[in-house]
DNA sequence: AATTGGATTAGTCAAACGTATAACACGACA
DNA sequence: TGTCGTGTTATACGTTTGACTAATCCAATT
């Protein structure tokens, strides 16, 4: 009944428009005929399509994460060392910042914390990223020798993942103090471990924090 | 012309039914009409007093940051050892969420995505915390024997920040998950540091971050 | 050439919206 | 007692909203 295939541009240029206002006005200055503007399509047609503004936007989620979910696979699989694979995603924080990448992401999440559906599709995708993490962070703390009774893989990834979120929260409110600091400080630690892992002979003293 | 003396108790009335609104149902889905009803007035009177609603979301606003920065002056102002300062603190995480003090904090961020003017008040306030931490770190840090050269007080606060926000903004989406092991990560390691203060010489081995 | 069916259009509809205003209540003050 | 001003109410206005429908278009098929 609602959402025929979408063999045709016009079910694209509708989740593309979205994007783009998520980015501009965010969810709640979006209706259905401003949306079917920024298209260039008949406002019609959202209902004809997708049968509702929400069931738009778990459309807008599920095409948003599957890209996400790609990449990230792609970038922790490679062969590189752990310190390039870390400066790597520093810098699609950076890049997914300038695209306005970030502000979907959270826009999303905002309108998901009164909708019970988008929100368990949201904790879903977030489990996936958290299990990428750890299939990556795992081997590279044995790696570097990292005591992981002290310090657990999964509270490891758990304190990587929320001052990330946390980073991004505070840029998309105008705030950037700190965060290069922050970013400069974990850089070089990782270079020592690097540097340590290479010189080591059974000597463990780059392993507390401090 | 608007935004009369506050004398009586419908202004607080207004407020506090904004708050709870906030909570439940989220700022896209606060109108004039369902507020006033909330708030047990009427509808003309959010006019009356704010103007608008986004004036009305600004007073909410002040009102919230006043009792947060005051509580969080006052619990770093203490003379207790800073792990108890900081233990107090991870409790307040706890306690916000259940009250729903965050979710308030986190609409009027959203909101204020979209919003220059919000936007400002909520990073003037941001700083204010940030110098309230750097107060209360910069000391302890000290008192720890940190290096503060390879770990700058800067990037401790921002890390602290924002891995704390990361945990709210988690906690919203319905996500707990690895919270539990990195609180108590950084709990066992404060004690470990607040130990060799007391028995320390000279030796740094706890200084590096693993 | 005729037919068919999905894609698209224009327009309707009731409900809800923010805003505004005239009228009312009532204690303070003259 | 009469007047004044603030707090409050009831109501109205014009607009916008999401949802829906009937009519039209058009390319592919028969």
């Amino acid at each position: 009944m609602t959402r025929p295939l979408a063999q045709n541009g016009t079910v694209t240029a509708f989740l593309d428009a979205a994007e783009r206002l998520l980015i501009e006005v965010g969810y709640a200055n979006i209706t259905t005929r401003r949306l079917a503007e920024e298209a260039g399509a008949n406002h019609g047609l959202v209902h004809y399509y997708f049968g509702s503004m929400e069931q738009l936007f778990v459309s807008v989620l599920e095409r948003y994460t599957d890209r996400l979910i790609t990449r990230q696979r792609a970038m922790y699989a490679g062969d590189e060392p752990f310190i390039e694979k870390w400066r790597k995603a520093m810098s699609f924080l950076d890049e997914d910042r300038q695209s306005g990448y970030q502000k979907i992401w959270l826009e999303l999440q905002a309108l998901a914390w009164n909708q019970p559906e988008l929100r368990e599709r949201l904790a879903r995708e977030h489990r996936k990223w958290i299990a990428t993490l750890t299939e990556a962070f795992a081997p590279a703390m044995a790696e570097y020798g990292l005591d992981t009774q002290r310090f657990p893989v999964e509270a490891m990834v758990t304190l990587v993942v929320t001052f990330n979120e946390g980073i991004i929260l505070e840029r998309l409110g105008g705030i950037d103090d700190g965060h290069t600091a922050l970013l400069a400080m974990i850089d070089s630690w990782l270079v020592s471990l690097e540097a340590a892992k290479c010189g080591r002979k059974d000597d463990h003293d780059a392993r507390a924090l401090p």
